[in-house]
DNA sequence: CGTTCGATTGAGGAAGATCAATTAATGTGG
DNA sequence: CCACATTAATTGATCTTCCTCAATCGAACG
């Protein structure tokens, strides 16, 4: 999967030639409203994905990592709907997406990859749902832990200690809980010793055995009743 | 937007030749883990796509209308990652995968099409996960049905009485709440009159004003905390 | 016309929010 | 490099929202 991912990488970047840039945490990839034009590669780092409704309210609707696309959310209305905001170091790919649609026609397997993409956001945006919907807080920053370790493992990265470039407050309106809830979570799974803390810091977590983080989010599924037919 | 949907549609018919078939509610449009092949388009009815984990969870993870395309989720990893159940009778146009990339070549519109379908899923499912992550257990339910009633006017379809196919444990389970809070949201939406109820039966609900039930959300928003940078 | 399934409503309890105080980490200017 | 200021995280006490359990009512259907 790692090979996949840098070979998709290697691929794209040969094809399509895209614009390189450099960007620290805290920079802006796009902004929600913006005029939609290129579509993003994230070659190296992380980024999260910001929107803002009319009456204020704020969420972090998604996280991304290499190899992952960003700006899909602008193509149907021509505008862009959230922020990109990095969150770390990393360097984007931008692409205009007229020529993505020109190399697409000699090149298939770049369509493909977007597509792939496309059907990657999908898919993750549904699992958030799904966990916010179905899980307890404790239960859900568990799993929160595993979908980020698994993004780590699928990239060929290490998952035993996973850097965490968020704030609680950050966590906490992602998984729709608040911040205090968060820290009492992690609390808790340190103390059921499925995650630990690095020596400095408590950003820096440890997942010494993903089974057993599994195992606890099973645990403490809240019996649901079922929807069936 | 009503001409735009019935546009697209027509043109998808032409270029595509879709396999027509025509469900009735309940049936199913295709299963999580089947092989993926065919994406669809719904020509019209209302389906809904329903996720289930390992663990036995279940989500409703979000709805269709007509023009929508289906099957998006399974082309990442070459299986459905939910099932696409009809509520109600309608007709659901199938399409192999390979032959739309393939019509793509000579139409770039139906590409197009395909594009901007999947950008307002991924758009879409954000809003659900806002909603369930900002608002409380009323408001969520005054802005599905908000955001039902923008579905149908997109669709140049009436929105001041709308009939909704879910018993209320669906609706709860897509909106991360139990049918009896449901029930009372609904409840509390009638006695405060910005919804009615129809004669027969409380399944149409009626929107005699949408600004007045999208005020209601805005006054029920529970300060949140700015994310901010 | 009774049976079944869905919806409503009430009472009590629990998960998580809010408020508040403390501690830990991070950053800044001297 | 240190004292101080600032921001983030933890933890506790209380309160609110929503869930759970239960009874009743209504609608649909054989």
């Amino acid at each position: 999967m790692s090979r996949r991912i840098s070979d998709t990488l290697r691929l794209l970047g040969e094809q399509l030639d895209p614009k390189r840039r450099v960007v620290r945490a805290g920079d802006l990839i796009y902004r929600a409203g913006e005029a939609f034009d290129n579509l993003y590669i994230l070659n190296s780092g992380i980024c999260k994905m910001v929107s803002l409704t009319a009456d204020g309210r704020e969420q972090l609707v998604s996280l991304s990592f290499r190899g992952d696309w960003l700006g899909f959310d602008g193509l149907a209305d021509g505008h862009y709907g959230a922020d990109a905001i990095a969150m770390d170091t990393g360097e984007v790919w931008s692409v205009p997406y007229q020529t993505l649609l020109d190399v697409s026609k000699v090149c298939p397997e770049v369509l493909h990859a977007l597509h792939t993409s496309m059907s990657k956001a999908i898919a993750r945006d549904r699992d958030s749902l799904m966990s916010v919907c179905t899980l307890p807080a404790v239960a859900r920053v568990a799993d929160f832990l595993l979908n980020w370790a698994d993004s780590l493992a699928d990239r060929g990265m290490r998952t035993d200690q996973i850097t965490l470039r968020m704030t609680r407050a950050e966590i906490g309106n992602h998984l729709g809980m608040t911040l205090e809830s968060v820290s009492r979570a992690l609390s808790r799974l340190a103390r059921d010793q499925v995650i630990g803390f690095a020596t400095q810091g408590r950003r820096d977590v440890q997942i010494p055995d993903a089974g057993a983080l599994s195992a606890f989010v099973r645990r403490h599924l809240s019996a649901a009743p079922a929807l069936l037919q």
